[in-house]
RNA sequence: GCCCGCAUCGUCUAGAGGCCUAGGACGCUGGGUUCUCAGCCCAGUAACCGGGGUUCGAAUCCCCGUGCGGGUACCA
């Protein structure tokens, strides 16, 4: 039975890496018939765990990873919070006490730094000398007389060597020796990450550790408080990490600034921002950006783009498949293809995959997913829904390939729910289009012909052009970039007979007229 | 400093000694289709970190450098 697991600390956000990593041990436990769970590393005793806690769940569900156990679903080994484990933590640290595999250390800050910085000046590593470590309670009552407070600290070994199994690393040689004697409980009584992490992952009965290789180097204090504890080990895999936009240091959302140079990165992260700019969304730089999953769903990305990428970030199938179904992901996912190198993370690749699977879903589809955005920026009223979807249906079709996120049909499309009266005009393409001297004539003549067309369909439409430039001596392209500016107000947008159509005669000649009279 | 890890086009990657004058994808550039913009089609651009071995033969194995990253916390 395969049991994995993914331990986000509540932080508020979902961070891109993070899911990466969940992601890789969703598919395995999922590949594996196994389970897949969430634990809440909330040690640090934060106040508003289930708010903070609130998008990473709502991150996971819209990406479709679900977790058999963990928060708000339950389960045989429930809580799932470290913060309610205390007791269990407390009777780690005892039972190591008690075996003599941890002491209680009485040295000051001060103290452990004047060792510290002896062994570095003698160029030796530094192992603490256990001066003030007490193994007997009459120590330690001693030590407390002298008004010191304890810690709890590994005893690690001094000698001999450990060598991890790594699923994706092979096999990873430490040297005891070169190990710390590591704190596991604070002078606070509190514990710590390390000791927490594995009383966890035993107590839930994890059978694969499948975490970011910054835990590589973390991994003998782990496997010395599991083997101290008489647990059996769990298999071990250590991802690589995902990197910034054209480089190799770890993805972090603290180095906004920095990515926000990355050409790539700030061409997305602006897109974003005018879509949520347009919906009314608060935009706090450091909640909404290509670094954090709420910042996708909010634009309009699909969860399948964002997965299909994600999974390509360290790891492959062959020399040529791009596009995995969920079930064919789960299929073949397998950690000896993992690749060892960090991945940096292309915003540009992922919209690559956004336009691609946006590109398979129907006109229907497109529609459900697009509506709230015309909702939300008060281009649909809510009440209006059915009329707006009608006239919905026909632009998306007309958009075709050119709306890659589901916001895009706020920039593509608002002009044809606009008032005829209130759409903006373009002004360098007004200038360019509309300000030639034959411009006004021309435009007249055609809205003649519009006026005198008894089907208004694309094809009557395009016809009548064809009789238009006919009469006129003139190429299309001489005027059917004034009369979409007219009508639309763009300079781009779907093909101009379909936006016609759908517009329909009245709404066209009285937004010519318009046009006409803004020229005039 | 010490320990650990990693190293193929700008990016994601294929490659487990000859199939490699290194393949695919994204990007970029040029061309075609076209009313704009997308899309689509075609073409092009571009990489084995360096040096030593081993071998008939190395991107692939070994060693040494170098670079990058991670750890070295009473952070996770």
């Amino acid at each position: 039975m395969v049991r994995t697991r993914f331990a986000p600390s509540p932080t508020g956000y979902l961070h891109i890496g993070g899911v990466r990593t969940a992601l890789f041990n969703w598919l395995f436990a999922r590949r594996h018939g196994g389970q897949f769970l969430l634990r809440i590393d909330d040690t640090d005793q934060q106040r508003n765990v289930e708010a903070a806690l609130a998008p990473i769940l709502h991150g996971f569900r819209w990406l479709g990873i679900d977790w058999d156990e963990g928060p708000e679903v339950g389960g045989p080994y429930a809580p799932y919070y470290q913060s309610q484990r205390l007791p269990q933590y407390q009777a780690a640290v005892d039972k190591l006490l008690a075996a003599g595999l941890a002491y209680r250390d009485f040295a000051s800050p001060e103290e452990l730094q004047t060792e510290r910085q002896a062994a570095e000046q003698e160029k030796r590593p530094f192992l603490y000398s256990r001066r003030w470590m007490a193994e007997s309670e009459a120590e330690a009552k001693k030590f407390a007389a002298e008004g010191r407070s304890g810690v709890v600290r590994l005893k690690m070994p001094r000698e001999g060597k450990l060598v991890i199994p790594d699923l994706v690393r092979g096999e990873v040689e430490f040297e005891w020796a070169r190990e710390q004697d590591h704190v596991v409980q604070r002078a606070d009584g509190s514990c710590l990450y390390h000791l927490a992490s594995v009383v966890d992952d035993f107590d839930f009965q994890i059978t694969h550790v499948i975490r970011a290789e910054e835990h590589l180097s973390n991994t003998p204090r782990q496997i010395f408080i599991a083997q101290s504890l008489g647990y059996p080990l769990p298999e071990y895999a250590h991802l690589p990490y995902v990197a910034e936009p054209g480089s190799k240091n770890k993805l972090s959302k603290r180095k906004l600034d920095k990515y926000l140079k990355n050409r790539d990165f700030a061409l997305v992260n602006e897109h974003g921002l005018a879509i949520a700019q347009a919906i009314g969304l608060a935009t706090a730089a450091d909640a909404f950006n290509p670094v954090i999953v709420d910042f996708y769903e909010q634009v309009g990305y699909l969860p399948e783009a964002i997965i299909n990428y994600l999974m390509l970030l360290g790891w492959s199938l062959d020399d040529k498949t791009e596009f995995f179904t969920r079930r064919q992901m789960i299929d073949n996912f397998s950690l000896e293809r993992v690749t060892k190198a960090p991945a940096s993370f292309d915003p540009k690749k992922l919209w690559a995959f956004q336009d691609h699977y946006m590109q398979q879903l129907s006109t229907e589809e497109k529609v459900e997913r697009m509506l709230p955005f015309l909702v939300k920026a008060g281009l649909v009223q809510e009440t209006d829904t059915v009329a707006a979807r009608q006239l919905l249906s026909k632009i998306v079709a007309a958009a075709g390939d050119r709306v890659k996120v589901a916001g895009d049909i706020l920039a593509y499309a608002d002009f044809f729910f606009l008032a005829d009266d209130a759409y903006p005009f373009d002004a360098e393409s007004f200038e360019k289009h509309l300000k030639k001297p034959e411009a006004a004539e021309r435009l007249r003549r055609f809205r003649e012909r519009l006026a005198a067309l008894s089907s208004f369909d694309v094809q009557s439409l395009e016809r009548m052009m064809h009789e238009f430039l006919e009469a006129e001596q003139i190429k299309i392209g001489a005027v059917i970039h004034a009369i979409r500016v007219a009508v639309t107000g763009k300079p781009v947008g779907p093909g101009l007979y379909d936006c016609l159509a759908i517009l329909g005669k009245e709404k066209c000649l009285k937004r010519i007229d318009r046009a006409l009279g803004q020229m005039a």
